[in-house]
DNA sequence: GCTCCGTTGAAAATGAATTTCAATTTAATC
DNA sequence: GATTAAATTGAAATTCATTTTCAACGGAGC
């Protein structure tokens, strides 16, 4: 099971990092991959104190930091002013459709477009380390209501 | 001359709108104008105080943010924590490549990308209404160094 | 000039992200 | 199981950019 991999990604990464596997990064982890995509510290935090309503804002906000710096999370800003951390799977890569609206995030990808961004930053003497594309506008469902 | 057009543009503007023409808003956009884009608040108001000591933070953000609302300029963040504003030729539409050593900034567009943007959003079911691509890589100098 | 009302600038407030620090917990070692 | 060194936790404080407040000021119509 994907999750299970996952779990234990972290915790080898912890031991690689001498750093200590707790009940507090356990719970955090076991609730991001639960929880779905696209969640805000401020979310994820207040999901988890419905379970264990004695964690804290910095440690689920360390946690998350410590996700993207093991290759579990990848950190996104959507524009409302929060950072948003979307579980990922390694080697993919997906963009954003954002409606304006309703906030539904739908992801996608198009390797047709990855192929013209190449070319174009190649044109440019670039060499791309990695890129964000993100559609904004309205939804099937907002666009009919 | 474009930047004549554009403070006209401007004027124009706060007039529609019942506002009133000051000499602090008038400088700022000429600074704006003046300094090239992609620039953050803080950048600007340091330029602005070169000139004009007295000026204050909170008039070059409201004024800044008044660009944008009259769409002579852009908001945009490119993920150093910073808000920046680059000046909009109408109906224009650009990208953006990012040096991530050196935070250059290279413009680009390519009707190709967009193109596929649409058909993308489109079989989503999403009507598109606008977008943000950016490709962080190493440019030319950074990368020969 | 007078008056109304928008604007300014300094300071305070906000909001998210991050850090501090004393108390606690982990895990390696005895 | 006890000891110990080092990492972790959670509450509170701090930081940093952004935004708002408010009293003094200034623009524009009368």
């Amino acid at each position: 099971m994907l999750k299970a991999k996952t779990k234990n990604e972290f915790k080898d990464y912890l031991l690689a990092q001498g750093l200590k596997s707790t009940s507090q990064r356990e719970l955090i982890l076991e609730e991001f991959l639960r929880a779905g995509s696209h969640l805000s510290t401020e979310e994820l935090y207040l999901r988890l104190r419905k379970k264990q309503p004695r964690i804290g804002y910095a440690t689920v906000h360390r946690t998350l930091k410590l996700f993207s710096e093991c290759g579990i999370a990848e950190r996104r800003h959507f524009g409302d002013g929060q950072a948003r951390y979307e579980a990922c799977a390694r080697d993919e890569h997906h963009d954003h459709l954002i409606c304006v609206d309703c906030g539904k995030i739908v992801e996608f990808e198009d390797p047709r477009i990855e192929k013209l961004q190449d070319e174009v930053a190649c044109s440019n003497g670039f060499a791309i380390e990695r890129h964000r594309l993100e559609l904004y506008g309205h939804c099937q469902d907002c666009r009919s209501k």
